[in-house]
DNA sequence: TCAATGAGTGGACAACCTGTCCAGTCTTCT
DNA sequence: AGAAGACTGGACAGGTTGTCCACTCATTGA
C-alpha cells in the first residue's frame, strides 16, 4: 500500500496539492451515488475497516479536496428554469473586484469569472422565464462600472455539472506516471 | 402559518414547480452553512420541532428542490488550476447530442451546455496547467463533429457558485406578491 | 538487516441520533 | 361546525458516531 505523504505534491507555486488513490476514488464516487451514507455503511460497501473510511474521509476534508456536503438545490425546481451566461465589458480603471462585489449582490446571479478574451467578467445567471432573464439582464446593466452586456442562453444541459470522471482519472493518471 | 400545499404553482408548461417559505429557506441555509448537521440539530437551532425539519426536508427531497448532499470536490485541490470555457462550433448535421455525448467521455469536461448565439455547444473544462489545457482543448478538437472552437479562460472567479442568496430571495418575493 | 513509521484492522465503550410511532393543539378552508 | 394540514412534544428500539486500544503489515531509511 502505497505510503499516503507520498500523495502529496509540491507545485511550482508552492502549494501543497494532493493526488488521491484508488480508495479515495471510490469513496468519493460512493459519496456522490448515496450522499447520506454513514460512515460505517461506507466502510462496509468499499470492504475496509470503518477508521479506514473515517481517516480518509477527515484528510479529503483536511486537504481540501472535499470542501463540503452542501444541499445540491435545483434552481429549476423553484422555478428558475432559464440559465443564462452573461458576459460583462467593464470600465477598467477601477479594476474588476467593485464590479463583481455590486454583481454579488443580485440574487440571481449564481457565479463570476472575470475572464480572457473579448470581455472581462462573466457571469451565470439563472431567471424564470425569457422576460425574467431581460429583467435580471437589465439589473446588470445598471451595475455602476458595467459599459456593455452580452448574452448566451442555456438550452440544454446534456452534461450536467460533475466531477466523478475527473477524480476517477486522477489516480488513474498517477498510477501510469509512476 | 401557511398551508404549504399553497406553495405549488402549476407552470404554464404544466409542471408544479414549489415555493419556499422562510423556514425552508433558513433550513436551506443551515445545511449549506453545516451540512453533516443532524436533523435534530437543525431542528435545535431553527427552534421547531425535529418532525418539522423531518418533514420538511422530506418534503424538499421529494419535490427536487433538494437533488442531494454530494460531496462538493474542490478540482483545484487536486491540481486542477485552470478553469476554461470552450464555445464549440459543430456540424449540425447530425444534431448535438452525439457531439455532447463523446465530450461527456472526456473527464476534464465538467458541464456540457448547447447555447444560442455563435456557437453551438459551451462547455466548462479543468486543467492542471495552460499547456494542460491546450491538450484538453486538443482532445476536444478531435472529437467528431467539432469544427472549431473558441475558450475563454477564467482568470479568477470573484464570486463562485452559490444558491443561497437566491433561495432567501424566493420566499421574499412570494410574500411580496401575495 | 533492523528499527521506525505510517496505514490499516478489529474490537470495545458510552453517548447520541434516526426512523417511526402517537395524541393533542392550532389555524385555515369549505 | 367540521375537516384537513401543519406543528408540537414525547416515546421507543436500533443503529451510528466519536474515540479509544492493541495488533499486523509493508515501506523507508540508517
Amino acid at each position: 500500500m502505497d505510503n499516503l505523504s507520498s500523495l502529496l505534491a509540491r507545485t511550482a507555486e508552492n502549494l501543497y496539492i494532493m493526488t488521491i488513490d484508488h480508495l479515495d476514488s471510490r469513496l468519493l464516487a460512493l459519496l456522490t451515488a448515496e450522499p447520506r451514507l454513514g460512515v460505517l455503511e461506507c466502510s462496509r460497501r468499499l470492504g475496509v475497516a470503518r477508521g479506514t473510511v473515517q481517516a480518509r474521509l477527515d484528510r479529503l476534508m483536511s486537504r481540501g479536496v472535499i470542501t463540503g456536503f452542501g444541499p445540491d438545490v435545483s434552481t429549476a425546481a423553484l422555478g428558475y428554469d432559464v440559465t443564462a451566461f452573461v458576459l460583462l465589458e467593464i470600465r477598467q480603471v477601477a479594476g474588476h473586484e467593485p464590479v463583481a462585489h455590486r454583481l454579488a449582490h443580485i440574487p440571481e446571479v449564481l457565479e463570476v469569472h472575470t475572464v480572457t478574451g473579448g470581455s472581462d467578467l462573466m457571469c451565470r445567471v439563472v431567471a424564470r422565464t425569457n422576460a425574467d432573464l431581460q429583467r435580471v439582464i437589465d439589473e446588470i446593466v445598471e451595475v455602476r462600472g458595467v459599459v456593455r452586456t452580452s448574452s448566451i442562453i442555456a438550452l440544454d444541459t446534456p452534461v450536467p455539472y460533475r466531477v466523478l470522471p475527473l477524480v476517477a482519472d486522477v489516480p488513474r493518471r498517477a498510477a501510469r506516471e509512476s
